[in-house]
DNA sequence: GTACAATGAGACAAAAATGTCTCAATCAAG
DNA sequence: CTTGATTGAGACATTTTTGTCTCATTGTAC
């Protein structure tokens, strides 16, 4: 049976999230295909690397725009923030879950780079509506709160990738820990 | 002038930071020696790697015992763990200072990781006593509590390499979200 | 000044992965 | 069944980095 384009693309997720540093060989073989099949859908692994970027970035957009982060920093209003924020976190697990990889990746493209940063941006403009809002400290600069959720989804990624930590448990222990810390 | 096998690591550490994936060729023109040379200290990029690695477990390790974990967990006393949390994660900031890149090194021999874990377990044991004394949620399984650590050091280190925060701050920043969260 | 050690520059082969190409086999549509 | 498209297997050249080696040069100790 052939095998499709976005079945290629979930086995190379799958594969890349177990051995980041895969080469074209192994991802074809993770996916049932020869490597010059591989060949004839992503012409090289940049290409394919890059796709799966842009996948990861678009869900991330996405995630932000169902929260309804725009509309809550807009608003104000300290009930949609703390709503907004929960589905964003809530969010950013799940993409964790599919995308993990890409998070300690060190050869991304610049152009999904900025663009990550244009998301990120968003992202921090939110976390300071919050901290206005009285939902986060306000004594810590936005930058380093969107960084911490970014370690913080390192740490998800690794547990989980380790089994230390049971899927099921990863959205509490993590909005947990990021709310209120070990203490 | 000569340079000393010291010198050639300080360089190496300080262009790893900055280019995790720099070849060997870069590495000898940041260190300013020929690249036979930097062969003629470090047989293959893979030993020079590897002994920045014994280096950090080195310092990890050092730090774990001048914070004196050991004792702090045979004593079970509040105030011994509390100090020793105090000065591990001030010891684990500066490590990263050095070795952060080593944070998401994905290609580190598997002696290497062993040895990690070994150390690693050790941590949580310590985290596992800060925990029955109350100064760590018990909610938390001690595992996840060491991933966290981990997870802020690599945002430690990210933030510190972009510029979003101050060296100064790292600090208390870390120390702070850690215990308390951000909200 | 001489001798010895370390260095830099560069040539070189080897390894590993990449990307291209061909060809025969398979599969699906008509 | 026949045709046309897709695939797998593998050969091949290329690229990049690695690791080795040589040789002339530098510099340092004696």
């Amino acid at each position: 049976m052939a095998v499709s384009r976005e079945q290629i693309i979930t086995a190379a997720i799958r594969h890349l999230n177990a051995a980041p540093t895969a080469s074209m060989a192994e991802i074809a073989a993770a996916a049932g295909i020869s490597r010059a099949t591989l060949h004839r859908h992503f012409a090289s692994r940049d290409e394919l690397v890059t796709v799966l970027g842009w996948r990861a970035l678009e869900d991330w957009q996405r995630v932000q725009r169902e929260a309804g982060i725009a509309e809550a920093v807009a608003s104000g209003d300290r009930a949609l923030l703390r709503e907004a924020l929960q589905a964003l976190l809530h969010g950013g697990v799940a993409i964790c879950h599919e995308h993990g990889f890409l998070l300690t990746e060190r050869a991304l493209p610049a152009d999904l780079l900025r663009r990550s940063d244009e998301i990120e941006e968003h992202e921090v403009e939110f976390l300071s509506a919050c901290q206005r809002a009285g939902l986060i400290r306000a004594d810590l600069p936005p930058r380093w709160v969107s960084s911490v959720v970014f370690g913080l989804l390192v740490a998800v990624t690794e547990s989980v990738r380790r089994g230390d930590v049971a899927q099921r448990d990863v959205p509490r222990l993590f909005l947990d820990t990021f709310l209120r810390g070990v203490a």
